[in-house]
DNA sequence: GATCCGTGGTT
DNA sequence: TAACCAAGGAT
């Protein structure tokens, strides 16, 4: 396995060279990064973060409004927080420095069982055992795991921990997320070039991509919901910030009615932010997020250069839209009412 | 244990 | 194209 990663090794902007230990601040930042995130998405979010705060103290010592700004885009918006919650545990309870072992990483905010073990063994060389979906697929198939997922995840925790090497562990690891990643992938695994194809037991059954079983999913509700753009001769757009905790927790967004599930919704109208000659645009933003689809219907009003904000919310001119927080379906909603 | 939490790429 | 998936964590 580690002479394949040897000679296999991907070069990506957080892992150190051969014979060198990456720096724990780097590991952390790109843990983080990659939790359900794909390695060509966070690329330019990971040099973005480390040439604005090089360092733990740096990120620690930023205003979290700019850290969710310059997370816009990424997702998973709790991340955002939990990374600047820990950067400051580091720097205020380790004097800026990360912990190498697994129980004090779990300690910090955002760092749970698979991220710990993960900075524990490949920025400190500690025998630790992290467990992705890459490894977890890939433990699947070495011993044919019958037991469907979610169910199977302790079983296959156990025979991970049991593979793991007292040298080198941190590249072990590494070396197995590599192979998830480019060889025993989800869908057609490349077995006939796989360092372990003679140990597998799914390819000895014939059907590897038959692994892991997995239980059947809920399908995903819809929401639907009208969102008032309010747009002032000068540009600038009505915009709040959302509830700190929940779905886009402290995130930008344009005002809208609650999201409601399709069907359920009144009348739009007495949620609008102001008064105001609101006219319907034809079309509707629609997104997908991880438990629910939603369509916006998207209202706009155009007001005089003189109108004043409501009581909490603030209008923004779109050149200063990248000193905000704005996700993805907000940015959405922004292109459909052309106010971008 | 089940649910909530984004986004973009692949098939 | 709809479904699936990606270096998970918090509650």
């Amino acid at each position: 396995m580690l002479a394949w990663y040897d000679a296999h090794r991907r070069h990506l902007p957080w892992r150190a060279g051969p014979g060198e230990r990456a720096d724990p601040y780097h590991v952390f930042l790109s843990e983080i990064m990659l939790q359900q995130t794909t390695v060509k998405a966070v690329i330019p979010y990971f040099g973005a973060f480390l040439a604005r705060w090089p360092t733990v103290r740096h990120l620690a010592a930023a205003p979290l409004e700019e850290v969710l700004s310059q997370w816009a885009g990424l997702g998973y918006y709790a991340r955002a927080r939990n990374l600047h919650a820990c950067a400051k545990a580091v720097s205020a309870r380790h004097a800026g420095r990360f912990p190498d072992d697994e129980a004090a990483l779990l300690e910090l905010p955002g760092i749970g069982p698979y991220t710990a073990a993960a900075i524990s063994a490949i920025a400190f060389g500690r025998k630790a055992s992290p467990v992705d979906g890459n490894i977890e697929r890939v433990v699947a198939r070495l011993f044919a795991v019958a037991e469907p997922l979610p169910g199977a995840k302790p079983a296959i925790r156990a025979l991970a921990a049991a593979l793991v090497p007292d040298w080198r562990p941190g590249d072990f690891a590494q070396a197995m997320m590599d192979l998830g990643a480019t060889i025993c992938t989800p869908r057609s695994p490349a077995c006939g070039i796989c360092p372990l194809m003679d140990d597998c037991a799914a390819r000895a059954q014939g059907d590897p991509a038959r692994f892991p079983e997995k239980a059947a999913k809920a399908e995903k509700p819809e929401r639907a919901g009208t969102a008032f753009l309010a747009v002032r001769a000068d540009g600038a757009v009505l915009l709040r910030s959302r509830p700190e905790k929940g779905l886009l927790g402290g995130m930008t967004e344009v005002p809208s009615t609650p999201w409601e599930p399709k069907g359920k919704a009144g009348d739009a109208l007495p949620h609008a932010p102001l008064a105001a000659p609101w006219r319907p645009l034809p079309g509707a933003v629609r997104h997908v997020f991880t438990h629910f689809a939603l369509e916006l219907a998207v209202w706009r009003a155009d007001l005089p250069a003189t109108a004043a904000a409501p009581a909490g919310m603030r209008f923004v001119l779109p050149r200063d839209f990248d000193r905000e927080a704005l996700p993805s379906v907000m940015r959405k909603l922004l292109a459909h009412g052309r106010a971008i």
